[in-house]
DNA sequence: TTGTAGGCGTTATCAT
DNA sequence: ATGATAACGCCTACAA
């Protein structure tokens, strides 16, 4: 990827010098007739170590204050090879999910004056390996990746070249990086065992059509939950492709409604699935849950908002944000040999009483 | 803002320079034999008004490849005197509302090699402050900002230092910055209408308490509008404190549903708002819109979940990122006088048919 | 306690 | 057509 982006825009730093030329800590040497290693030291609070004078170090800060210094931190990350800046790529920041967990993570970041660039893939893989470049090449401390269904390579590719990363809520075990993610398989169990608690017998599965496999251990649960009771009949189980989802679930909707296989549950294994799954019940004019009992993978803004009791698994996004920042520092800090590998249980949430 | 944040990772740096030197303009140079300026001639595609051979550019192309090149962009910023980077402060970017404007943000930046810092202020103005210094010590090349309560001061300040600033939201129109909104006078107008035309008669407006531009025009909307059919009744207004909102919402529905205000229609300002207001209506065992009508501002998710039609007041957020990066590129590129303050015009949608 | 100087990776200017 | 060099702002060994 050696594509350079034209710079149509820096020709204004031409005019810009002259008129507001930049306060530096060189200008405030000058300005003080000191030296810029004092200046320097002072203004990164190293006067201790650094014995700067007492009344210097005042005199210093006062003149930077006055001067309305800011110190530039592309200058000082060329200096100390480091960004103090995260990269964080998820598949869409406009879904709820991933705005959350990314309110999370730049909250954690920030205390330790860490910044995040966030972008998304939106679920591509090509835009995923654009991205790792662009964020490698602003230099990025760390990666935090929510990888795309074939993102598998370009992970590998930065734990080869020891690049921080950690994955969170998609992950490939077999790649050694950092990864924080939620039981999914016990989640799954436990939602569909709700279900046959409250004696539903035929329960469907809506889910994508994907080889990730936090999608595969959802369906291995909900598998095992059924399987268990003895109810496991494969045709109750819908595969969404991600890119026809508007079309495919009220096609799938209908077809576990049909007479042959007439479910008395549902379970949705993502919250984009369940808003339009659920769409397509009320529209049916099912009553839930008396007509059909339903558990969904996440909340949504939705659930809250009618008197349905809508149940669901509600992962610890703030956690997980937290969890994610800190692996990623462990690697930056130390380049640590093994990496650590979190998860963490979800927990089955009723609905609009929470 | 002079308190440095501390370095407590870098070291790793120390060692990371011996493990794997990194791959720069100077080692492909020393590799091929050739100077640094033909190298970044080639790299930053001028070789043709650089006049640089064919064979010697397609070499050079050739082992950047090889060596797995990448630009680095802090160096690059630090001597062009710009970041290539947009700084994005919101109020909470797990809000749908920013989130969607963050995401058509970073989608039309990035068609300019552009990044984007996110950052939140979670409406404190405290934070809004803090996180302009902390984009701008990243040198950022322009700010897109949703102000605070009270953000006008730092807001004045960029603006004063000529650095360039695009209000979008909310806006203070005696700023020279340029400015994306949307016609949120008319759009209330619309709303309320609408209800009038429904045959209300009491309609109750459920808005947030705040000075700032855009929330007032949205209440004069709706004073103006009702006022215009004789049904002004300024009981009927209810300001809610940001803070409090999961508190303050249901008492201010309940107040208006007294017999002596008895409203037929609620017009919400916000979508959090609506969520909350329109949850407690549920709880009451209200019927929407048989027993009460109901049209909110901005849409939430939780709309197209239920048969219950919600008309809401759709901003058009594609369209106001994509305003926002341009009227911020307007600026970076030449520093013209007067910034340009764009309007765009808001629709009234009946969801779920839309 | 303070100063000097070199270099991080780039690009721009001026030579050759 | 290519090279040498300086500078962007910062940090830090090493002097003084």
């Amino acid at each position: 990827m050696l594509k350079r982006f034209t710079y149509y825009f820096c020709r204004k730093f031409d005019l810009l010098y002259k008129n507001m030329p930049r306060v530096s800590i060189k200008s405030i040497a000058k300005e003080l007739g000191v030296s810029t290693t004092t200046v320097s030291l002072v203004l990164s609070g190293k006067e201790k170590e650094g014995r700067v004078g007492k009344d210097m170090a005042e005199k210093i800060r006062q003149k930077a204050k006055e001067m309305h210094y800011e110190p530039n931190n592309l200058a000082r990350g060329l200096r100390m090879g480091c960004s103090q800046t995260i990269g964080l790529i998820v598949a869409d920041i406009s879904n709820l999910f991933f705005a959350n967990l990314a309110f999370h993570i730049q909250e954690h970041a920030e205390k330790f004056g860490y910044s995040v660039i966030i972008t998304n893939t939106n679920e591509s893989d090509l835009k995923l390996e654009k991205m790792v470049n662009v964020l490698k090449s602003r230099q990025v401390d760390g990666f935090i990746i929510v990888p795309t269904e074939h993102g598998k390579p370009y992970v590998e590719d930065l734990v080869k070249r020891n690049i921080p990363t950690v994955l969170v809520d998609r992950y490939f075990p077999e790649i050694n990086a950092g990864t924080v993610v939620v039981d999914n398989y016990h989640a799954s169990v436990k939602a569909v065992k709700s279900l046959i608690e409250q004696g539903c017998k035929n329960i469907g599965l809506v889910i994508y059509k994907s080889q990730l496999l936090h999608m595969q251990e959802r369906k291995r649960g909900y598998i095992d939950a059924v399987a268990d009771c003895g109810f496991y009949n494969s045709d109750l189980i819908k595969e969404i492709n991600y890119s026809l989802i508007s079309n495919d679930v009220p096609i799938a909707i209908e077809s576990l409604l049909l007479k042959e296989n007439k479910v008395d549950g549902i379970f949705f294994a993502t919250n984009t699935l369940s808003m339009l799954g659920i769409k397509q019940l009320m529209a049916m004019n099912l009553q839930i849950p008396e007509d059909l009992k339903v558990v969904c993978f996440d909340k949504s803004d939705a659930f809250d908002f009618t008197n349905i009791p809508i149940p669901y698994i509600r992962q610890p996004i703030p956690e997980m944000g937290k969890k994610a920042v800190e692996l990623l520092f462990e690697q930056i800090k130390e380049n640590a040999g093994d990496k650590r590998y979190v998860e963490l249980q979800a927990s089955l949430v009723n609905s609009p009483f929470s």
